[in-house]
RNA sequence: GCCGUUGUGGCGGAAUUGGCAGACGCGCUGGACUCAAAAUCCAGUGGUGGCAACACCGUGUGGGUUCGACUCCCACCGACGGCACCA
């Protein structure tokens, strides 16, 4: 009888279930493997072809690992508080938790369909609040610590709908749902202090076995560079207040020819003069109304006003103009800059376009259309004169530090974390606003603090979230008498996954987010596997809080993910990305009812590098397909029985490539290169179909190297091979590295590195025994009669390669 | 523009230590089975030439190192992803 995969899929899911066959325990006398994946949004289209990807290469592993005796973690769960809800809850009139509550429901049943081997016991939910009490008390633990406050953030601002959208909302400055044009506009925000953690976030990266490629988009975003702060004078003014400049290239200053500061600069109003004061009002009006968009289109062409001011050089007295632009940016640095044209691009533009002064003090430029922004010999420069740049930028600090006039510098691209959203569907910053101006948190006892149930979600209209509407729960009053108001931003997206991982480990705790103990057993995460994507903010929050959860003594590691994966795209059959508006979606449910989970497993596996974009194919699933079901016909008859020729009688015609298989399948999956344990396992299934006996042994070996791969297929064959239930657990086969090796050896004859013949001969054959055999082949002697030879060179049990002139 | 990844048959991809390029799968061709077809099993399949043995060409392009390069070095081109005036 034919493989029918819908009821084998069936029978051995409900086994796991019965069984509960992948329940974790704490049983810490094993070696621990802790295997996730980046936990999903339960979106209402349900899961993509994509999902079930990252997902089986962490379930082949966390089976495998088990056969090798480790005790595995592997849980799931859900990422359920986010827009696409609280949107859908707008339109509709329904409450979000409602509709999660049942898209969570759907996405478990369509994960459970595909064979994964998760602890469901596990199962958490961002938006429980069992589970949002220890989000909130982690907030609690950064605003105790002086790393959450509050502070006018400009955020983007949807004037007509009047609420605030967050960056992915905003497409060419428009919103994408309103299609109305997005204003900035400043807003009390709550912020997480992320910069204090910047240059541990840079220096830890080093040690964590994942992409370079993440890493470097990590060091990018994070952007630290080191420099110097100088301290410029202002020329003729009353003040004392002296204008402090960040700058990466302090080694130039002598050919500092101007200044700039940004239009936001809160000098500006102070040094203009009376006679520039109005032509800088217009300019700063000018930029006021223009969004990022419109500031970016000005990227070629640089705008600003002179301030009518002058700074002081600090190292040769010169007199520098001071003007306003926007290419300076005030969030950057201290909002200020020495400009340098000769060696900086920006400020060449500038230079140019102004008529402003040009300095060289580098040589090794020589064309004068563009900066020179490279290293080389200092001129007229003088005490730095015939220093490179390492050399100048170490003495003009010392001169500078000496001096008081500046000292070295760090700074970072990174910007702290405008945490707070005006959303209802998320976890409550649980603070209170007091009439008396006093902020408090909500005690911790009083933890979780509940998101009121909301039948009608309308927007506030102020720019808070709908919370503002619901007055019972947004008053309170302390025993003093005095009113309070509640914070009514909610938690980004990000805040639940920036832990969840922690939670798995002990998900049912109601005293500590986990048990210390546990933590210690089970973190790190030993492979965590997810989408590019999230290369930079769920990666870099998520280490963020776990560094700060070190800190205080809550976890016992400093990096949360050892080891990294990206899984590759899974694309349309057109090779484009799928899209609904293409009409090359691939519904995984679809698949696993006309193929089967373990077809789709083994498909999606064998299609390529786990970490590269491949496109789905449906030629290619009918051949994963055919592979599984020519699986079942090696060892299942037309009579549903155990074919005859499986037997415990070895005539040895398959050891070889056996342990050969056994030795490829464990090297690939320690090595995630899952396409080519498949390969070699169809390499296996064919020599077997040559084999009149198939060994017992053999058998059974190759149906535990399978089950990471096709479990239910697996578990099925490997009852009908006599063993008893459940191959989860069974010691993984090991091979016999003597059995790989014959005792004769095939060598290839090169001449001038080019094949010519090739010979079997005994594994120890000497050089000189080789050279000979080479010289007497006949197609290598058509290549070297008549023609000298200069080289031989001889590899044993390898090559003989002759050289001829 | 900058940073990163990547480029191999008709297609997905192997060759992770510089040593037989194209494993494995798809597709295609032929054979067996069948009245026939499907399914299955077996064989072949980079290009050009040749009955064949074999020869020449061939891993994005152009150079280089080496007895020998998909692999290492230099320059360039294309695709994908990220960042985008960060001083």
């Amino acid at each position: 009888m034919a493989y029918q995969h819908q009821q084998i899929e069936q029978k051995w899911q409900e086994f796991w279930d019965k069984h509960q066959t992948f329940e974790t325990t704490d049983e810490t006398s094993k070696p621990k493997y802790y295997a996730a994946d980046m936990f999903p949004y339960p979106s209402g289209q349900g899961l993509h072809v994509g999902h079930p990807e990252g997902y089986t290469a962490t379930d082949i592993m966390s089976r495998y690992k088990r056969a090798q005796g480790f005790n595995v973690l592997h849980p799931m769960g859900w990422d359920a508080f986010g827009l696409p809800a609280e949107q859908y809850a707008m339109k509709t009139g329904h409450n979000p938790a409602d509709f999660t509550s049942e898209n969570i429901d759907h996405f478990r049943q369509q994960i459970k369909s595909l064979g994964l081997s998760y602890d469901w016991n596990r199962e958490i939910n961002t938006t429980d609040p069992s589970y949002y009490k220890w989000t909130q008390w982690i907030f609690e633990k950064l605003y105790e610590n002086g790393l959450a406050y509050e502070s006018n953030m400009m955020v983007n601002w949807d004037p007509i709908d009047r609420v605030v959208l967050a960056n992915e909302e905003v497409i060419d400055g428009k919103s994408e749902r309103s299609g109305n044009k997005i204003e900035r506009k400043a807003l009390r925000q709550w912020v997480l202090k992320i910069t204090a953690y910047a240059d541990r976030l840079v220096d830890d990266l080093d040690d964590l076995d994942w992409p370079e490629a993440i890493k470097e988009q990590q060091r990018n975003w994070i952007g630290r560079s080191k420099g110097a702060a100088v301290f410029f004078d202002v020329d003729g003014t009353t003040t004392n207040e002296k204008i402090e400049v960040y700058t990466t290239r302090p080694d130039t200053l002598f050919g500092a020819t101007y200044m700039v500061l940004s239009p936001e600069h809160s000098l500006v109003d102070s040094i203009t003069t009376s006679e520039q004061k109005e032509s800088v009002e217009n300019y700063r009006q000018e930029i006021a109304v223009k969004s990022d968009l419109e500031r970016t289109d000005l990227n070629k062409n640089k705008t600003g006003v002179f301030t009518g001011a002058y700074g002081i050089n600090p190292i040769n007295g010169e007199k520098l103009p001071i003007w306003i632009a926007d290419y300076v940016l005030s969030s950057y640095g201290t909002g200020a800059i020495m400009a340098v044209p000769a060696h900086d691009d920006r400020d060449f533009e500038f230079a140019k376009k102004f008529d402003l002064q040009i300095k060289t003090v580098i040589s090794g430029g020589n064309d004068v259309d563009v900066a020179y922004t490279g290293d080389g010999i200092h001129i007229n420069s003088g005490f730095l004169d015939g220093l490179d740049k390492t050399e100048a930028i170490d003495k003009v600090i010392a001169w500078l530090e000496e001096k008081g006039s500046g000292h070295a510098q760090t700074n970072f691209r990174l910007r702290d974390w405008i945490f707070s959203r005006q959303r209802y569907w998320g976890e409550p910053i649980p603070v209170i606003h007091w009439e008396d101006g006093t902020t408090s948190l909500v005690p911790e006892n009083e933890l979780p603090l509940l998101l009121p149930h909301a039948t009608e979600l309308r927007p506030s209209g102020s720019g808070e979230s709908p919370l503002a509407n619901l007055t019972d729960w947004l008053e309170v009053t302390r025993e003093d008498g005095v009113k309070g108001r509640r914070e009514t931003n909610t938690m980004p997206q990000w805040a639940g996954s920036s832990w969840y991982f922690l939670r798995y480990v002990d998900p049912h705790n109601n005293q500590k987010l986990a048990d210390t103990d546990k933590l210690k057993y089970w973190m790190n995460v030993d492979l965590y596997v997810g989408g590019a994507e999230h290369a930079v903010l769920h990666l870099l929050y998520a280490r963020f809080w776990h560094k700060f959860l070190y800190d205080i003594g809550v976890v016992p590691t400093k990096e949360p993910f050892q080891k990294l994966v990206n899984q590759g795209m899974i694309l349309g059959e057109n090779h484009e990305k799928m899209s609904k508006s293409k009409g090359n979606v691939v519904n995984p449910d679809d698949i696993v009812r006309d193929y089967g989970a373990d077809t789709l497993r083994v498909y999606e596996m064998f299609m390529g590098p786990l970490t590269q974009s491949k496109p789905w194919s449906e030629e290619g699933i009918t051949g994963s397909r055919r592979w599984l079901d020519r699986v079942w016909r090696l060892l299942i008859d037309d009579n549903d029985q155990l074919r005859d020729h499986v037997t415990t009688f070895n005539p040895l015609d398959l050891e070889k490539i056996y342990h050969q298989t056994v030795k490829k399948v464990t090297e690939d999956i320690e090595n995630l290169r899952f396409n080519t344990a498949i390969s070699q396992m169809m390499v296996f299934v064919n020599e077997s179909y040559k084999s009149a006996a198939l060994p017992l042994e053999y058998m059974n070996g190759f149906v535990q190297l399978l089950a990471p791969f096709a479990p239910h297929l697996a578990e099925e064959l490997w009852v009908r091979l006599g063993n008893s239930e459940s191959i989860s657990y069974v010691t993984w086969p090991k091979y016999d590295e003597s059995k790989l090796i014959d005792n004769t050896v095939e060598i290839i004859f090169q001449v001038n590195g080019k094949v010519r013949g090739k010979a079997t001969v005994s594994r120890d054959i000497d050089q000189d025994a080789m050279v000979d055999a080479a010289k007497a082949d006949e197609n290598v002697q058509n290549f070297i009669t008549g023609k000298q030879i200069r080289k031989v060179i001889a590899i044993p049990g390898k090559f003989v390669n002759i050289v001829v002139s």
